[in-house]
DNA sequence: ATACTACGATGGACGAAGTCCAAGTCAATA
DNA sequence: TATTGACTTGGACTTCGTCCATCGTAGTAT
């Protein structure tokens, strides 16, 4: 995390205490989280942020590489830090949780020459859904 | 499709011009238009239909399983009437098109219990990710 | 330490996508 | 062909996000 703002620095961003905050907020495991709830977090730290810096921020972070966009259903994105591990998602159908995941095999491969339409393939965006443990009533 | 209308008859739907436009205009392979375009090509047809009654349409038809709601980025949902033979996405980046695949394999299958964090799955979506041919300057 | 300045922050207007509602219309039935 | 409840309509409203003119300040130079 720390490292975060070490190589922000690195790349010649403008260290801010707006932008600390962001990446405080950003930080952990699991961690996929809307602008606002993000808006939210930060303002708990820095009442005085706005919500322009908040995307303004988010937006400069996932350019960077440092953050994720997950778009999982319809409504508002999702920034996720856990970004130089590749990872997919899984989604609960109830309440709306996310979680890491990591699935056997490798996808790009299973998609046959014949099912390729031509294209030239960068990669490969899984949503596994379900119902979590809390939401079954376990 | 007229196998639709008749679906939708039997489950006791009034069969109106605008629903029956609305189907019309979703009929078809890769189809995968967002409500705007539906209203668009429905507009043509049926130049007094409004804004509501797609919109009231469309998610009338995905509540009976007969069209899928495709979220493959943050923009604006799309409605995809290949609804009966389960399917993935194949969206070019740079001009957004979107093809229907069958991967080999089977991806539910392909995520450990130990990266199940107590879910009951119920299925999964994949998008891959590349550069139609048309994009590629082919 | 102080001044400078370009980069970043701000809030409010704007836009895109989608929902909701009260009032009017019409498909299906008798 | 009369009836009626389901369907349609336009517009107000909500949510999520972008844009912009102006103000403030982090980093640098002196
Ligand atoms: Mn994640
Ligand atoms: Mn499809
Ligand atoms: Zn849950
Ligand atoms: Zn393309």
């Amino acid at each position: 995390m720390s490292d975060l703002l070490a190589r922000l620095r690195d790349r010649g961003w403008r260290l801010t205490a707006q932008r600390r905050v962001v990446a405080e907020v950003l930080d952990g495991e699991h961690v996929h989280l809307t602008a606002d709830d993000v808006l939210e977090r930060a303002t708990a730290r820095l009442p005085e942020i706005s919500r322009a810096t908040v995307y303004n921020t988010l937006g400069e972070l996932v350019l960077l590489g440092e953050v994720i966009e997950v778009a999982t259903d319809g409504r508002a994105k999702r920034y996720d830090p856990n970004a130089h591990r590749p990872h997919h998602h899984l989604v609960c159908s109830r309440c709306g949780t996310i979680r890491d995941v990591r699935p056997a095999g490798d996808p790009l491969a299973d998609l046959p020459a014949g099912e390729r339409f031509g294209f030239t393939l960068s990669g490969v965006e899984m949503t596994y859904r379900g119902v979590c443990p809390d939401c079954a009533g376990g």
